[in-house]
RNA sequence: GGAGACGUGGCCGAGUGGUUGAAGGCGCUCCCCUGCUAAGGGAGUAUACCUCAAAAGGGUAUCGAGGGUUCGAAUCCCUUCGUCUCCGCCA
């Protein structure tokens, strides 16, 4: 959510980070919008002082006992109430108008986010690890995990397409990377584990930002509740509605979770194998800082997700997303892209970013600076560390061998059972 | 699912129609006093919005949320959310 007063000082600044979004000129029509709610505002706000005023003489008039003055006063009430209930509205329409236009606008990219419309603009960081050289034909994951328990047909004929059912050491590989994660960014990265819900109502998918306008990529409840598309919706939720102290921050957190997704404007794309699922698991850290540290801190996430990929021994770049790529509360994102030799390219398999007070704004979470007076809006940093499903693919892909086995990587093997080499 | 009770400031807790943003207590901040500690005295201690170039100042709203009754609502009515108790069911 935006700051309407700042819109109001800097429209210019609005319009050009708007325009980096792909977006046309809005601060005209919001400051327009907003200088008829002030208006409003101010009223209403005369006509109850007038009222105020007013219904103190006749409560005076009624304990003095006054029958003639207290009826007199009281008939010249009506008119001023009907005139106030005009206005209540008025100011009521006035509000719901500008916030419906307010929470439907990205947020602005930080500075040194570059130009471009899609990922063909975003600019590599870093990288690490070299994509390995087969002996043999690689196969993708489809071929690979096929022969180990991955079955897409099963998993049709229960849910539909875009779910799928692992068995034996491919179920387990998941749930050992999903342990493995968050034993990661616990012990080795100071999260905090989180256990929580995974059906969350309107304002906390609004608080994140996937409401109002991405409704549509979201699975909804027969009782009006929202699956959660990552973890971040209620691990970022948690701190809303509430001023807090300063000296708690950072707070970092994570969480193993499913997720869910409709995948709704994705027909089409990425219908083989696990890449795009309507249900996967994710392994979400979020942070929650004050002002003055959230770029550091994305730095910070950042290497948090990459320390997995490299114990994972997956090779992996790190791109800097362009402001047309960005998800619609980031300030500023990197992606990581780990190797999928099944595919010749890089995929994400997770995506850290700062959103600044942008969702802190649309959650009230707030906090009182050194504890004096001064109240500021908290920033809020989201990022997968990481989603195991793409890892599980990346897994199969890069540690496949010759005989069709696919070879566990020594940090996994603990979680594992001790097995080194999953075979057919 | 059935029956009932309750939601007041950071916390506890008064308050059933008229200067109540809200008594009292606790906590916290500052000041005074005390050699230290303990005790004591005094002052202060919500948020949002509007107005103002800004500060000062002024105004409005907020007693879970939304709506209604009324000249006037923390107080009455309705809806809703949440909490608790009992019964039923259940992992």
């Amino acid at each position: 959510m935006h700051d309407i007063r700042l819109i109001r000082e800097k429209p210019a600044v609005f319009d050009i980070a708007m325009a980096r979004r792909g977006l046309e000129p809005q601060a005209q029509r919001l400051i327009a919008l907003d200088a008829r709610r002030r208006q409003a505002v101010s009223r209403l706000q005369e006509a109850e002082t007038e009222r105020n005023a007013r219904s103190r003489e006749i409560g005076k008039a009624k304990v003095r006992g006054d029958e003639g003055r207290f009826k007199a006063l009281s008939a010249k009430m009506a008119a001023l109430k009907s005139e106030m209930e005009r206005l209540t509205e008025e100011v009521r329409t006035a509000e719901e108008v500008l916030n419906q236009h307010l929470a439907a606008l990205p947020n602005c990219p930080a500075d040194d986010v570059p130009k471009g419309e899609d990922e063909n603009d975003n600019e590599e960081i870093r990288c690490w690890g070299e994509p390995r050289e087969f002996d043999f034909r690689a196969d993708d994951h489809v071929a690979v995990g096929g022969r180990l328990g991955l079955d897409f047909e099963r998993a049709a004929a229960l849910s539909g397409a875009r779910f799928a059912v692992l068995q034996g050491l491919l179920a387990r590989l998941e749930r050992a990377l999903g342990q493995f994660m968050l034993d990661l960014q616990i012990n080795k990265h100071g999260y905090r584990e989180i256990s929580v819900p995974y059906l969350v109502r309107d304002e906390a998918v609004f608080g994140t930002g996937q409401l109002p306008k991405f409704a549509d990529d979201l699975f909804r409840t027969g009782d009006g509740r929202w699956l959660i598309p990552t973890a971040e919706v209620p691990l970022t939720n948690l701190v809303r509605d509430f001023i807090h102290a300063e000296d708690n921050f950072p707070v970092r957190m994570t969480a193993l979770t499913a997720c869910f997704r409709s995948e709704a404007g994705a027909a089409g794309r990425d219908t083989r194998g696990l890449i795009r699922m309507h249900q996967f698991q994710k392994v979400e850290l979020v942070s929650i800082t004050t002002p003055d540290q959230s770029e550091e801190e994305l730095e910070r996430m950042t290497r948090c997700a990459e320390d997995v990929l490299r114990r994972l021994e997956l090779p992996y770049r790190v791109m800097k997303l362009c402001a047309g790529d960005m998800g619609f509360s980031a300030r500023r994102t990197y992606d990581l892209e780990v190797w999928m030799p099944g595919q010749n390219t890089y995929r994400e398999i997770s995506s850290c970013s700062t959103c600044g007070d942008f969702q802190a704004r649309r959650m009230n979470a707030r906090y009182r600076k050194g504890g004096g007076k001064a109240i500021d809006f908290l920033h809020t940093l989201n990022g997968s560390g990481l989603a195991v499903g793409r890892a599980l693919v990346a897994i199969l892909e890069n540690h496949q061998q010759m005989d069709g086995s696919v070879r566990v990587p020594e940090a996994l093997r603990p979680y594992m059972g001790g097995h080194g080499v999953i075979q057919p």
